[in-house]
DNA sequence: CCATACATTAATGCATGCATTGTAAAATAC
DNA sequence: GTATTTTACAATGCATGCATTAATGTATGG
């Protein structure tokens, strides 16, 4: 494996686990010492990672960690609604066979267990999983990629946002509304069901990071 | 400016004109020599393309350019289509001043005239235009940065399916409906009508490029 | 004659060093 | 004391060179 993408993703860790918080500025020069290698693979790497909007390249300031404020999340959310309702759509009308669905049934019942349980971090990776796998169904290469990126910027919220918010014990339904539309194959009602869930789901998150003044995250 | 972005707008001016067909493999060093300068910025410009979709880096074999399928047409039309109708439906309801929307209305009538001078090359460039300013005053920053990039996808296309298809006359009427839809503070008619408009638009494409066998472009 | 193993070649991944240039500090003038 | 100019420093942009490694061709054995 070579040395640009082990930097990218110890880069992309750091990134996520505040070690190099929202805000920071880092030199180059620093971040190859840290990473115990040479300036190019960690430029090559942070070249990739400003394309992917989670920093940017400020010449003789050292990168600076994009801060996402609450209309930043705003329009990733809306991108967000707009792309997986489509997945959700057209995951209903491809004729995907019942088998290949219980990954998504059983991503809503992992929730609901969560939920049952008041486990937050089992949630939230359950609530990956089956927003993941929505969009894989969807079968369009260039919205997975698309979502993938805006869910890395989505994941750096969250940590914050789940403590701040109430359990999230009723979206759940809305998620099975999804998948029994999916399974039917009404692409409509699996299309117009996500996509309010999701716009419902923007607003309480939009709300809990202007409430708390939360500019960085 | 930078070498970088110096190679970076070459090779995409080159892959555009056709200088580096899809498909097409070529060497780091070839290129650089071609840009006359080192590897090391023709190296990085490749990195970011790569992150664009536009190319990809297969060591020991250079970099391919990646050919565009009916399929992948088919995948960033959806993509499009989604964003730009969220665009359409939020220019709506932003609030704009008329004067706002003068680039819109004068990239329509610009059409206009083009279908009537039968002149593909202004057609093209006011369509281009209406969009991108459809998407601005949607006033989501990410949705402009995943429609440009996708955008390019479909000019690298465009070039060939213009000729092969009939003067789309009758899609002005859908822009114009659009056009009034904001002007007037009507949301969901414009998302909706563009959506369909885009949904027809998608078929057309995929049509001729299936018809033609057009894998490669 | 085919398959496998080895050798050769060349492209890439990466380290290093230097020139450029922006920034900040210091000094000078007002 | 403040503002402006100059100077010095240091981070970056980029060229270059080397080691690694994959692909191709060759040779040998079956």
């Amino acid at each position: 494996m070579s040395n640009t993408l082990r930097a990218l993703g110890k880069l992309r860790e750091m990134i996520f686990a505040g070690d190099l918080p929202a805000g920071s500025n880092h030199l180059e020069t620093e971040l190859a010492m840290q990473l115990n290698m040479s300036r190019t693979p960690v430029r090559e790497a942070l070249l990739m990672l400003e394309g992917q909007g989670l920093l940017k390249l400020q010449p003789r300031k050292g990168v600076r960690i994009l801060p996402i404020s609450p209309s930043d999340m705003a329009d990733i959310y809306d991108v967000l609604t707009e792309l997986e309702s489509l997945s959700a759509e057209r995951a209903a009308t491809a004729g995907h066979p019942p088998s290949a669905l219980a990954p998504l049934e059983a991503a809503i019942d992992d929730m609901d267990k969560a939920i049952a349980a008041g486990d937050l971090d089992a949630w939230s990776e359950a609530d990956d999983r089956f927003h993941k796998e929505l969009v894989r169904l969807g079968g369009n290469g260039r919205v997975q990629a698309i979502v993938d990126m805006m869910s890395d910027q989505v994941r750096r919220a969250r940590a914050i946002t789940l403590a701040l918010r109430p359990l999230p014990t009723k979206s759940n339904e809305d998620h099975r509304k999804v998948f029994q539309a999916i399974r039917d194959g009404h692409g409509d009602v699996a299309g117009q069901t996500h996509r309010a869930h999701r716009r419902h789901a923007k607003e309480i998150i939009v709300d809990v990071l202007e409430k708390h003044r939360l500019r960085f995250i």
